[in-house]
DNA sequence: AATGAATGAGAATTCATTCAT
DNA sequence: GATGAATGAATTCTCATTCAT
């Protein structure tokens, strides 16, 4: 139901898996830093010390090696989070460490995030659907702690995807924008800066009025 | 100093912009649903209804129609935003609505903005550059109201970039990831919850007291 | 019979001539520079001040211009040679003077007698005859100065065209192989060492003897 | 430092050079009959049996198949003189021969001469230095053996250069001129012709006397 | 299993030529 | 007569994919 999905002529499970990782590791490396059409079949196989002919033992089409970067990037967020949390009860702790920890995933897979920003779209619809998938599979373990914290009453009940969404896209800000922040802050401030802004509000008690009324004017418009 | 720096065969001012119009309404389409790469300039001639020879009367190459059809975009933030509080007072007021404005113009421009998620980086950098640069003009926007609400003490002293881009990511999140969103609620519904998030914070009393009890937990790693 | 085989739209022909010597005067720079084939009508248009289409007016395809363009060269070939002659009695000056003329005529249009070497063969057929044709009445002065000189004794009976196309050569040459001389001798050195040449001999009294026996050893083969 | 100055995907070097051998053949062929810019490198590759992809595998440029293609003239030049000579003492002898085997191997590659004439300047300023470069080697080899009859006594003293280059305009011209020739001579009184020419001087006794008061006007002048 | 030479479809780009104004 | 925008055929070059070895 996912890469295994992906057909290779070899046979030996064992050889495929590793060839797969040398054409990955080079293919990631590539596509990151070129995009997924400038790179070419070659460049990969150069990269990974392979022929080009051999690349198409373990793959049925170059698609076939993004969409394997791609379900890479996300496995190692679902692997980390879920590592990262494991041993910490307390929900609130469970979610900072959560939030932490997809932070430092995504910073250190920053240009293969980038890169599934760019490229899922370049995947057939079928193969698009197998990474969205994991995607969300990724969320639901950020909405089930998110969700912990509401049951026992540490968040405010509101809409979860929202929410969860806030948390996902503080992870990948840091890749998307990378070139805005780099410059400005560390990733420990921005962790910590983000955070902060989402679980304490933003407002000051002046602002809390003001936005109390003004939405009420939004809401007569 | 930006989309007047793609030089034209054509002399004409109002012809160049009224071709190019034609050809970036075009590209946009396309680019928006098979990418880059995948569009080639015969596919754009033939929905402009003219000929391929004329796309290069008005581009150099095939990258300027991105870059025209990127601009476009961050145009349209860049005029509707100031349009949408232009008399708005208020500095909680216009942050309110410069918020409700970005989130709709992104929702009109939806494949567009996820377009420019994709392909900025399929640009060369000094294309590049000019599309950033268009970017932090709109971000300078924001920016600009948040400082207002400080100033006048509605909003907490705090790192007003991550701010900032908290703001622009729930706006562009709006179009990044509409294939999650669209199922599950309405622009509305994700604008109002988005601005509550981050305005009203996500705590409960308690979670404020477990949150700070966790935070100095992290403070002593 | 040439150039005037060239039809025209334009009706006046005083007006034909003018602009004519217009687009030859830039087209000979530009094909001189660049080939025939790297430049292009608009370059030929936008040198000469005047536009594109214009050029067609008095032209049917590109082709002509490079006819226009070599007659050109040819002419003043076949109109300097005889003034520098006119007024010339003996013969032996004559050719002097005639050899002399070709290698300065040659000089000054040092890029349009390599243009002619290098574009005649793009020419179609039709066009090549008129160029070659032309090119034989210049010929056929230098024939006829040979001639003359071997009516009246001087220069040994022998195969006229051989000896004239040495002494075109000659002329040519300086152009053809500009990148080779110019470093080694000026145009005054080249004049008088290749006369020298040809018409005294090379040989010593010891070389003769040499050369006669060798000759002798050849036609025995 | 030469054709192996231009890259190739291809590792096996003897299947380089076989390949090479197939294009340029096709290629000297076509670029001889219809020009550099009329033959297409679809046109060559079908000509060469192959496709048009294998080309570039074996070329970087269609420009390089032009260079491959002149070098192998001038090559050709460069073996089958040496060849002529290389049993020859005396340097009189040895001289003759090297202007006939000039002449005969340009006559077997007269298409090909002409093509050089033609195109030398249809590449760019780098490839065009190899090719010229390439013609000087030739050229060292006519001035050495004039050199040595010099130093023997058997040519009178004089510009070396300009010596040398008659007698590659001897060889060379029966290709340029071929049109002109093919009608009036053949090969054989071709050479003779152009030898004896140059080699005896072309005056009478008469005719020196008239050149030499001529000369003496001249330098009055 | 692995190689890498060969294929050929496809894409960007150029430019001679036309024609409405 | 002159202009210059528009056309579209033609060409170079690239690269995913195949296949004989």
């Amino acid at each position: 139901m996912d890469k295994n999905e992906i057909i290779s002529d070899v046979e030996d499970v064992e050889l495929v898996e590793r060839r797969r990782a040398q054409i990955v590791a080079a293919a990631t490396l590539l596509f990151s830093r070129n995009g997924f059409y400038k790179t070419t079949i070659k460049d990969i196989a150069k990269a990974a010390g392979v022929s080009a002919g051999l690349v198409y033992l373990y793959v049925r089409e170059k698609e076939d090696v993004l969409l394997l970067t791609l379900l890479q990037v996300l496995n190692a967020y679902a692997v980390e989070i879920p590592k990262a949390i494991k041993d910490v009860e307390q929900p609130m702790d469970r979610l900072l460490r959560a939030i932490d920890a997809y932070c430092r995933v995504v910073d250190s897979h920053a240009e293969a995030t980038v890169l599934a920003y760019r490229s899922t779209k370049s995947l057939a619809p079928k193969r698009r659907l197998i990474v969205q998938q994991r995607e969300l599979e990724t969320n639901s373990i950020i909405s089930g702690i998110i969700i912990e914290c509401m049951d026992q009453g540490l968040i405010k009940r509101m809409n979860v995807d929202i929410l969860t969404y806030q948390v996902v896209l503080i992870a990948h800000g840091w890749a998307l924008k990378g070139w805005y922040f780099k410059s400005r802050l560390d990733l420990n401030e921005y962790i910590s800066g983000s955070i902060e802004n989402v679980f304490s509000g933003i407002l000051t008690p002046d602002g809390r009025e003001s936005y109390e009324s003004s939405i009420l004017a939004e809401g007569k418009q």
